[in-house]
DNA sequence: ACCACATGTCATACA
DNA sequence: AATGTATGACATGTG
């Protein structure tokens, strides 16, 4: 990969490292883009915000106060000169006028309106890092805000596209840089992926001179000091860092060597062979040192591998020495051959994965089951971590280690014991399709035993998620269950409640009407009945009869 | 260091 | 009997 050199350390190159390592974690914990982006773009406007007010207050303290120096740099940017504002002192007046009607326009939209068509609301985190030193950034959005840049970048965008032979030759260092940039916009919309994010990010490529100059010229700007500012590669690898295996941009004529011209021959299904994996991962699997893997799993009844799991013979080795340690059952499985192990490692592995469907050219010049893992895996994920954009040498070991963790024991087991096939076809082939497969190879006990073993095993697998996921099923549907009696409950006790109430006022209302009646009811003497002596009662058909309270119980007792 | 959680694995029962 | 599935229990890794 080409050294892109940087013109001057700036203050905020540290920064802008540790928001290159920071991305990568969460890269590597599987976090796209777009998340990143916006939850680090919400932080960085409001940094920003409040950034470029504070700075707006200084300037119009220090405008007062210098004025014959504001005169003089006002000379410095009619002369065309694009003055360093490493201090908010070197804004002219117009620069002020032009900073401050910027700036609420760049907090929202993150340019001024006449940029809209370069810059989609995806990138303004970029815009305003709150890293970069804000003289710089209000310059940047100055020169964004300015027409003729923008035609100019958009001009260089389109010719970089092919929908224009404009600047043909001087854009063609600059491919590489696209090919990153375009197949990144997955996410965005086609608009924005045509016209936005390339010539946006170019701008701060150090080849921006080149590319830009004539322009640029015409237009009484210096940009290169902007572009200074911003590493290529920063920018590539902060906001696109995964996107050189997706891209498929045909014919590239690099400055940066096989590594992208590589990558822009990878054809698009599938998006990276092993080999191109291979060649991309920085000192992967070649790089010829002992690569210690202490946190390679010990199972239980499976092998436990000491330092060097990526082995081969020591003559093939392509992580130095170092062999397979096991331990339990596994150990005594090994115990058949392992010298043969590790030296046909390196010579069966291919034609293992040749059955899958791999190339035997690209497979026999790496380990193939890594390969074929991150084939089969994580086919969107590896191709960018393998990029030669990925270049930090403090992620090196770490992205490493993480890749080789994602093989499963099973699968370092298969690979340890050279089993023929993939994990993936052992577990899931149906009996007759396994049976067959192994027909065709003649293994050893310890192979058969360890193919049964990760079929049990992976098959269990499967049924223990399926189990935890039923498990977690039946609680949720339990807990709706919970709920939905809690309502029923309430419903009742509210009903129970009306009920009760209803009869109460029933009861009132006949201990009312039963008081009317009998104090209606007349002896043959006119006088009324005593309610000690006589009580009234009705039976089922609605006859109402006085009766003696004496009789009545004569009558019950009867 | 401790904890909670997720996941893999084993043992066992059962289909 | 062989194979697959379900599930409790345990181990391990991770945040």
């Amino acid at each position: 990969m080409m050294d892109i050199e940087m013109p001057k350390m700036h203050p905020s190159q540290q920064d802008m490292d540790l928001i290159d390592i920071l991305w990568r974690q969460d890269v590597d914990l599987g976090a796209g883009r777009e998340v990143f982006d916006f939850s680090y773009r919400q932080k960085e406007v409001e940094l920003r915000r409040q950034r470029e007010e504070e700075e707006e207050k200084q300037k119009q303290r220090l405008r007062e106060q210098e004025k014959a120096l504001l005169a003089q740099l006002q000379l410095d940017e009619e002369t065309g000169e694009f003055v360093p504002r490493s201090a908010p002192l070197t804004l002219t007046n117009t620069t002020n006028a032009a900073v401050t009607q910027s700036a609420p326009l760049c907090l929202d939209a993150s340019v001024p309106p006449s940029t809209d068509l370069m810059m989609p609301p995806d990138i303004p985190a970029f815009t305003h890092n709150p890293l970069l030193p804000g003289s710089l950034d209000q310059a940047w959005m100055e020169l964004l805000s300015l027409p003729e840049l923008q035609q100019c970048l958009n001009m260089q965008m389109q010719e970089s596209l092919g929908m224009d032979g404009f600047m043909k030759p001087s854009t063609e260092a600059q491919d590489p840089n696209y090919s990153q940039y375009l197949p990144g916009m997955d996410h965005l919309s086609s608009v924005q992926t045509e016209v936005c994010p390339p010539e946006y990010i170019n701008t701060y490529d150090g080849s921006f001179n080149t590319m830009v100059s004539p322009n640029l010229s015409q237009m009484s700007l210096n940009v290169p000091e902007v572009g200074a500012e911003f590493g290529p590669e920063e920018l590539n690898e902060l906001f696109y860092p995964e996107m050189e295996v997706k891209v498929n941009s045909g014919p590239l004529t690099s400055d940066e060597g096989s590594t992208v011209s590589q990558l822009a021959e990878i054809p698009s299904d599938p998006p990276v062979s092993p080999m191109d994996l291979h060649s991309f991962s920085p000192g992967t699997f070649s790089s010829g040192k002992p690569e210690p893997m202490s946190e390679f799993p010990d199972s239980d009844s499976g092998l436990s591998l000491d330092s060097s799991p990526h082995t081969s013979s020591p003559g093939k080795s392509l992580n130095g020495d170092g062999y397979f340690g096991f331990s339990d059952s596994d150990s005594e499985e090994m115990d058949g051959s392992p010298g043969d192990m590790e030296s046909d490692y390196a010579e069966i592995f291919p034609l293992v994965y040749l059955t899958d469907g791999a190339s035997q050219a690209s497979l026999s010049e790496k380990p193939p089951a890594e390969a074929q893992q991150m084939k089969a895996k994580n086919p969107k994920i590896e191709p960018a971590e393998a990029s030669g954009h990925s270049k930090p040498p403090f992620t090196k070991d770490k992205q490493k280690k993480r890749f080789e963790a994602r093989l499963s024991r099973d699968e370092q087991r298969a690979k340890a014991l050279q089993i023929p096939f993939t994990v993936d076809k052992i577990i899931n082939l149906p009996v007759d399709d396994f049976n067959e497969m192994m027909s065709k190879h003649q293994l050893n006990e310890a192979q058969l035993a360890l193919v049964r073993d990760i079929r049990r095993r992976g098959k269990n697998k499967v049924a223990a998620q399926n189990c935890r996921k039923r498990k977690l099923e039946n609680i949720v549907g339990l807990e709706y269950e919970l709920d939905s009696l809690k309502e029923e409950k309430e419903r009742l006790m509210k009903e129970k409640s009306q009920r009760s109430t209803s009869l109460r006022e029933m009861k009132q209302q006949l201990s009312t009407l039963y008081h009317e009646v009998f104090g209606m009811l007349r002896d043959e003497h006119g006088k009324p009945f005593s309610p000690n002596e006589y009580s009234l009662q009705h039976t089922s058909d609605g006859t109402v009869f006085l009766v003696p309270r004496l009789k009545k119980t004569l009558v019950k007792n009867n």
